[in-house]
DNA sequence: AAGGGCATCAACCGCAGTCGT
DNA sequence: CACGACTGCGGTTGATGCCCT
């Protein structure tokens, strides 16, 4: 990720005595192994000597490449780290979309989920629900698997999620020759086609025919799009907010004040409207569902 | 300016599954 | 079949930087 400056690599790069030391116990020979963040100079090896040798066998690796590591460690350190392949960045809005979608289908199986997502690793991706989704939840007072915030994901925030991407793409497909050539390739900056997205966005249970929303309920949500919005807010256009983090993500839909449907609170204080993609009926909404299922 | 709290993410840990002997 | 080594997965922790007071 390059947010939050210098740390992003989590290699030690500038003091290499840092890093503690534990006892194998298990090797024939007492040799101290190396724990904590990486070294440009271990980081070096691994990568040599993967480009020599291939990958696998990770803990002779470890040793024939005079790393003083666990062989799970290197494992850890080139999947989530080093692969070349390793996409670096925020996840899109198209990413949280299919995370949400593959998360609903299939529970905490990270590695599943990060199958879908090129480029991303399992840790990203449950960190990345750890921190943003999860913390939603806390915040709604529910569990993170309970029915109610599982409503939620499906039938606000993942409409909102679609009708942004689709915001995002129709933006794209109508601007000028530099984002036309780049909307020729069939994808986005994620690297999902938007065919990828279509697919996750059409899939079954995303969808809300019954819970009585019709203002957001066709096929994109598209009934909804916020007049605010603009591509320069979405993810896909590369904005952050002040902790790099996309505008877009979850962090702007959780509020829910205490109000009546027509109260206008939301917008006037805490979430910039402009980012918000609530609107009064949704708050509304959402209260009822959760003081119904208390 | 300082420091406490919070958010984020890389890395570690424990466990279970797989495979070879 | 039993055992040990290896691998992969999900949960957790620790370090770091930013924000707020």
């Amino acid at each position: 990720m390059e947010v939050k400056g210098t740390r992003s690599s989590s290699a030690n790069y500038s003091n290499t005595s840092s890093c503690s030391t534990l006892q194998t116990g298990s090797t024939d020979e007492d040799i101290d192994l190396r724990r904590g963040p990486w070294t440009v100079e271990e980081d070096f090896k691994l990568i040599n000597y993967i480009a020599n040798h291939g990958e696998g066998r990770w803990n002779s690796l470890a040793r024939y490449a005079g790393l003083k590591r666990t062989g799970k460690s290197c494992r850890l350190r080139w999947l989530n780290y080093l692969r070349p392949d390793v996409r670096r960045g925020n996840i899109t809005l198209e990413e949280q979309l299919l995370i949400l979608e593959l998360h609903s289908r299939w529970g905490n199986r990270w590695s599943k989920i990060a199958q879908h997502l090129p480029g991303r690793t399992d840790n990203e991706i449950k960190n990345y629900w750890r921190t943003r989704v999860q913390k939603h939840a806390k915040q709604l007072k529910c569990d993170v698997n309970s029915k109610q915030f599982k409503d939620t994901m499906r039938y606000l925030w993942m409409p909102r999620l679609m009708e942004r991407i689709q915001a995002a793409n129709n933006a794209t497909t109508t601007t000028t020759a530099t984002t036309a050539a780049a909307a020729a390739t069939g994808s986005n900056s994620t690297g999902l086609t938007t065919a990828t997205v279509g697919a996750a966005a059409t899939t079954g249970h995303m969808m809300m025919p019954h819970m009585g929303l019709n203002n957001i309920s066709n096929e994109f949500g598209g009934s909804h799009v916020t007049p605010s919005y603009t591509p320069e807010n979405s993810s896909t256009g590369a904005s952050s907010d002040s902790f790099g983090t996309p505008v877009s993500d979850l962090t702007d839909y959780y509020t829910i004040p205490e109000m009546e449907p027509n109260n206008n609170q939301l917008l006037d204080g805490g979430v910039d409207a402009s980012d918000n993609l609530w609107n009064v009926e949704d708050i509304w909404f959402l209260q009822q569902q959760f003081n119904s299922n208390m």
